[in-house]
Order: structure tokens, then C-alpha cells, then sequence
DNA sequence: CACACGTGGGT
DNA sequence: TACCCAAGTGT
């Protein structure tokens, strides 16, 4: 068992035996990368948007894609979406031609949605500007939207094999323990950049990048690193120190405020639900979602709740409200729910198609309605929409905590 | 430099 | 349960 969170990772077969010992003989490269490639080629994980070790660069589509989907994601969330994005669009010129509504709707669920607007101009900057090819260097993938000084060198390297060092979250880690580096970051930042800088090899420079990338996914983990299985444990003062689980040292984050709104969901008589394309810049930028209110740090008054409906229904409320944490704050959101003729001049979408296309905070409310229209609009909670729920806070509430259900019977 | 920007899984 | 965290970018 190679690893002990209970998912076996699958591992690229044939090691290779003379490149390491040739790339250790060599002045060029140091023994971090020398050992951490040889490590690589037994160890490598087989990923979608990978060649085996030592194969050489691999499709700068697939890697760009890949990146993007990876920026602040784990590899087992992006896995299900890099294979429908690269079997709907299987090059950057067809994602181009793609509307965007159709790219922004695939993309849904796996959060920050600028990603997926930038993706999709990207797209079009280098199917227009540059032939439907990918730039092969640091500073011309640096002007392409969505790309910014990580997945630029990430790119360079895995794609394009420059000797460029892609430092993210892992390498991050890794260099602050391999050198003790006990600053915390962001000030660290200067340091590891030069040390990371320094450990890139002349030779098979992206498979170093992807090296240490999965060092740190697999055995250089944050909480608890398996030291012991480290190719580079001989070499690292984090460890020599007994230093290595706490750092990378990080300066504490502040706690989240709560907000509060609600939302309406109106049912058309065929199912078919109520929704709206939220403005394209900021939070859920160009996700469709459900009207409301706006999110705010107080509960909204009746009366401001009654000002954004979407048009004159029987609205009852659902007695769940949808609970979702975000980056920066947790959401209570009260969910309204109607059914009847067309709303005049709102746009419908059938209820599957609509849920799927939907940021996960607007499928739970979703949800919630549609379990509250199939038990007369009073019930409890709807299966498969626990995940990421915050907790009860004790006050900013509104509906029952603040007395009877009274103002939404009629609005 | 600080903050906005999602989500799901690990501990 | 509550908090931490993940292959960051744009402003």
C-alpha cells in the first residue's frame, strides 16, 4: 500500500534506470533533482493529461487545460471534468468555437468561475492571434488571459520542456521544509523562489516540475508528511530539524462573516424552473442562478424580499434554508417556492438541465425547492445537499427565529 | 500587499 | 464539528 488515504494511485510501469544515474553524474544538476527524478520514475501518477516519465512534453492543450482546472483543485475533482471538456472539445480551436454558455455550464460545480470565462477568451486569443498554437515561452503564455506566472511556467516546462521552475502551493512546501525556511509566507516568497529556481534541471525540466508536484500531493502532504518514504529526506533540515509538519509557517487567516438572503424558485406548470444569468463579473460570474435579494450582512425585510420577486405567485417558504460556505463568507439563504403559468418575460429552464448548469450554492437551493414543491412546500430537508454546510449560527436568521411565516404566504 | 473568488475532502 | 487546505489569478 503506497499510500494511506485508501486511494491507491495507479503508477507509470518501466522504470527507468539510465537516465537518473546519467543525470546524477552530471555537474549540471543537483542531487535534489537527480533524486527526486529517479523517485518520479517509479512513482509517477498516471493522470489524463500526462506521458510517462521521461516521454517527453506532452499536448499543451491538455496541459493548459489541466492547469487551469488544477489552480486551487485537486486532481480527483478535475479528473470527471477534464475528460468531458477534452471529449466535447478535443483542441483549442474547437473550444473556442464552443459557446460560452455551453463551456460555463460544463464548468459547473467545480468553482471559481473566472477560470472557466477565462478559459474560454483564451481559447479565442490563441485560435485568433497564434494559429491555434499554444506560445512556447514563459512571458508570451504570460499575456494570455487566466494565465498567470504558475501556470505560465507550468506550461513552459510540461508542455514546451523550458528549465523554468512552476511554483505552486507543493513546491511551495517542499522548499520550505527542504531548506527549513521557518519565515512564514507570503514573506517567504523571495527566498523559495530562489531556491526553487536553483533546483531546476538543465535536463527533463517538466518532469521535474510534475516531480515535485507529486512529492508534494503524495508524501510531502501539509499535515502529516511520510518522511520516511522521501526520496529527499537525507537532504532536507525541515526534517533534520524536526521541523517538517509545521511548516510551510503561514500567517493565520481572519474568520468568515455570515450573509443572509433568500432566493425564489418558481416552477412552471410542465417543471420547467425560474432562472436568471447572473451578471458576468464577480461572485458566480455568468453562472445562471435563482433571483433574490442581494446578500447581505443582516436579513433582508419582508419588504426587500417582496421587491425582488420575480413576479406575483403564491410563494410559500420551504422550511430548509440552503446553507453554503464560501472563500470568504458563509450564506443562509431563504428559499421561496411557487408553481404555475409562465412568469411574464423570466426565462425557464427544464429543472435537470437547469441543476446542472448551476454553481453548487444555487443546486442546493434548487434542490430544496423541489423537495418543498413535492411535500406541499413545507418540508424538511432534501437529500444529497449536505455537503460543504456550514454550521447553525446562532443568530442571522429570519423567517421563523424572527416570528411566525406570516409575510410570505402572499408577496 | 490584500482581498475577492468555489468547492469538496481530509483531519 | 470546525477548520484546514488544494497544481492561483485578477484587481
Amino acid at each position: 500500500m503506497a499510500h494511506r488515504n485508501g486511494k491507491e494511485e495507479r503508477r507509470f510501469q518501466r522504470p527507468r534506470a539510465s537516465k537518473p544515474s546519467t543525470l546524477r553524474e552530471s555537474a549540471e544538476v543537483s542531487r535534489i533533482a537527480a533524486d527526486l527524478l529517479a523517485w518520479y520514475d517509479r512513482n509517477a501518477r498516471v493522470l489524463p493529461w500526462r506521458t510517462p516519465p521521461g516521454a517527453g512534453p506532452a499536448d499543451p492543450y491538455r496541459v493548459w487545460l489541466s492547469e487551469i482546472m488544477l489552480q486551487q483543485t485537486v486532481v480527483a475533482t478535475v479528473k470527471p471534468y477534464f475528460g468531458r471538456f477534452t471529449t466535447l472539445w478535443p483542441d483549442v480551436v474547437t473550444l473556442a468555437a464552443a459557446p460560452r454558455e455551453a463551456v460555463l455550464a460544463e464548468w459547473a460545480g467545480l468553482g471559481y468561475y473566472a477560470r472557466a470565462r477565462n478559459l474560454h477568451a483564451c481559447a479565442g486569443v490563441v485560435t485568433r492571434d497564434h494559429g491555434g498554437r499554444f506560445p512556447d515561452t514563459v512571458e508570451g503564455l504570460l499575456t494570455l488571459p487566466g494565465i498567470g506566472p504558475y501556470t505560465a511556467a507550468a506550461i513552459a516546462a510540461i508542455a514546451f520542456d523550458r528549465p523554468v521552475a512552476a511554483i505552486d502551493g507543493n513546491v511551495e512546501r517542499v522548499m520550505a521544509r527542504l531548506h527549513a525556511i521557518k519565515t512564514p509566507l507570503p514573506a517567504a516568497k523571495p527566498r523559495i523562489r530562489a531556491v526553487a529556481d536553483a533546483a531546476v534541471p538543465a535536463e527533463r525540466p517538466g518532469d521535474f516540475a510534475q516531480a515535485l508536484m507529486d512529492l508534494g500531493a503524495t508524501i510531502c502532504a501539509p499535515k502529516t508528511p511520510r518522511c520516511a518514504e522521501c526520496p529527499l529526506a537525507g537532504d532536507c533540515a525541515g526534517r533534520l530539524r524536526g521541523l517538517a509538519a509545521t511548516l510551510p509557517r503561514k500567517t493565520p487567516k481572519p474568520p468568515k462573516p455570515a450573509r443572509t438572503s433568500a432566493v425564489y424558485a418558481h416552477f412552471r406548470n410542465d417543471g420547467a424552473i425560474l432562472i436568471e444569468t447572473r451578471p458576468d463579473s464577480g461572485l458566480l460570474g455568468g453562472m445562471i442562478g435563482l433571483p433574490g435579494p442581494d446578500w447581505t450582512k443582516h436579513p433582508p425585510t419582508p419588504e426587500t424580499i417582496a421587491a425582488a420577486a420575480p413576479g406575483a405567485a403564491d410563494w410559500q417558504r420551504a422550511e430548509t434554508e440552503a446553507r453554503h460556505v464560501f472563500t470568504h463568507f458563509s450564506l443562509t439563504l431563504g428559499v421561496l417556492v411557487a408553481t404555475g403559468p409562465a412568469l411574464q418575460g423570466r426565462r425557464y429552464m427544464a429543472f435537470e438541465a437547469a441543476r446542472a448548469a448551476a454553481p453548487t450554492v444555487m443546486r442546493k437551493a434548487m434542490e430544496i425547492a423541489r423537495a418543498g414543491l413535492r411535500d406541499g412546500a413545507r418540508i424538511t430537508a432534501s437529500a444529497g445537499v449536505k455537503k460543504n454546510t456550514p454550521p447553525d449560527e446562532g443568530g442571522a436568521r429570519w423567517g421563523r427565529a424572527a416570528g411566525p411565516r406570516q409575510d410570505f404566504g402572499k408577496l
